[in-house]
DNA sequence: CGGGCATTTGACAACAGTCAAATCACGTGG
DNA sequence: CCACGTGATTTGACTGTTGTCAAATGCCCG
């Protein structure tokens, strides 16, 4: 079975064989997580760069109110930031959503393997700014996008990301979130998402069945979202 | 008069004099805008990085319904994502919000600069660590706080980033943003922001005028908006 | 002294949250 | 195989927040 950070990162930068091996082997040592379990919480110190082999995470932070505000979430292939160590402590939860598998790398195996492997690293900064991207639209769709827009734009994004790495079928992904992780991801309540699904629904966008989506009229969907695939930068710059 | 790039970088890592100077050195070739023109649009090729040596600067996008939202608000001292000649084409745009003077980088220069001053680029990478936990910031705020919050979280944002640099008196400091510029900033109209200043100002929280705020209670202020300064890093750890 | 933009206010409509209850889906143990 | 318990989803009625539209006022700059 194919590494799926290889994979990733292979899709960012030409890879030889001897970088992809090198990826390969310092993400060798993955660990299992059980669905909600904490990788790391606010206030951590930070240790290892996490890389998402299998299942679902994502970065969370709970305000004093008690509700919680999902950050970003991971997939398999995905990795937390680079230079994480930098700080003195997390700023934020990182949890997994469904059973994960994931691979951890030190900071020393990490710097080993950019000094030793340019494309490795390029490719890694490349992930980085798309993952700025990402949040840059989040906080677009958060501040100016109505509910259904919201959702049928998150519904986009992750439809889009999901297919980069081949977890897709025909017009239809496994979608591992409740309604109420989907409501922490997008400042709803869970109430009102249940609702705003059942309009995309009706409307012949979209309909989410426990752990699947199915997109029942993509062209629909994207221009209800408002959707511009141009922040995921599927088409790079190769030659940078 | 210090230049701020160099102040800032300093702030996130112990810097020689050889480093300073290759710093200041890089950022010697300002240009000058005026407020409301664009550094660069959404769809352009990335160009140089751009760092802001005086006044504000903000990176924003505006959706197909006209509306605007801005992302990130860039004062003297910090700088655009490092490796962004990376991408393709821009998934935003950056424009001067008041008169400004930006230093532009080469990637060249850049690279050359960061290979040669290890412990610049120890300090770039920690102030694009920062920039992400503000945009994580702002995910929160969007989602989860109130109007009222929002505003406050965002005003105790501003002036922490302000004291950084020197740029802030006597509980007051220079806010050179309209009413609706700060309500394309937190995802609400400028007729409902105008509402919550009010609303703060006879909380005897905070008063904006005309270009400053003063903070009339510090703690009411970062009471209501329920801030937390971690994840500004303003701790680092020095020793990475 | 105007002109143009920013701020302020009111009345109303639309959107989203709250609370509570009913229903549904799934795994467990009998 | 079925009854049961738990958590997720769905729905209704109501409340509170925020947007919309329109007009008045204030402020800066020529």
């Amino acid at each position: 079975m194919a590494n799926p950070f290889v994979q990733k990162l292979s899709g960012l930068a030409e890879l030889t064989a001897s970088d992809a091996a090198a990826v390969e082997l310092a993400t060798a040592q993955p660990r299992n997580y059980v669905a909600r379990q904490d990788l790391i919480r606010e206030g951590d110190e930070p240790g290892p760069m996490f890389v998402v082999l299998e299942g679902w995470v994502c970065r969370y932070k709970v305000l004093p109110s008690g509700t919680r505000q999902i950050m970003a979430f991971l997939m398999p292939g995905d990795a937390c930031d680079l230079h994480i160590k930098l700080l003195e402590q997390m700023d934020h939860s990182i949890q997994a959503i469904t059973t994960a598998t994931v691979a951890t790398v030190t900071r020393d195996q990490m710097q080993t393997m950019m000094r030793d492997h340019p494309n490795v690293a390029s490719a890694m900064y490349t992930a980085q700014l798309v993952d700025e991207g990402i949040m840059r639209a989040w906080i677009v769709s958060m501040g100016r996008r109505s509910a259904p827009e919201r959702v049928a734009h998150l519904i986009c994004e992750l439809y889009l990301r999901a297919r980069n790495i081949g977890l897709t079928g025909e017009g239809e992904f496994a979608l591992p979130l409740s309604q109420s992780v989907l409501a922490d991801a997008l400042g709803m309540t869970a109430v009102h998402i249940n609702r705003v699904l059942k309009e995309l629904r009706l409307a012949g966008a979209m309909s989410v069945k426990r752990g699947s989506v199915t997109i029942l009229d993509a062209t629909k969907l994207v221009q209800i979202a408002g959707f511009d695939e141009n922040y995921l930068h599927r088409r790079l710059r190769r030659a940078a």
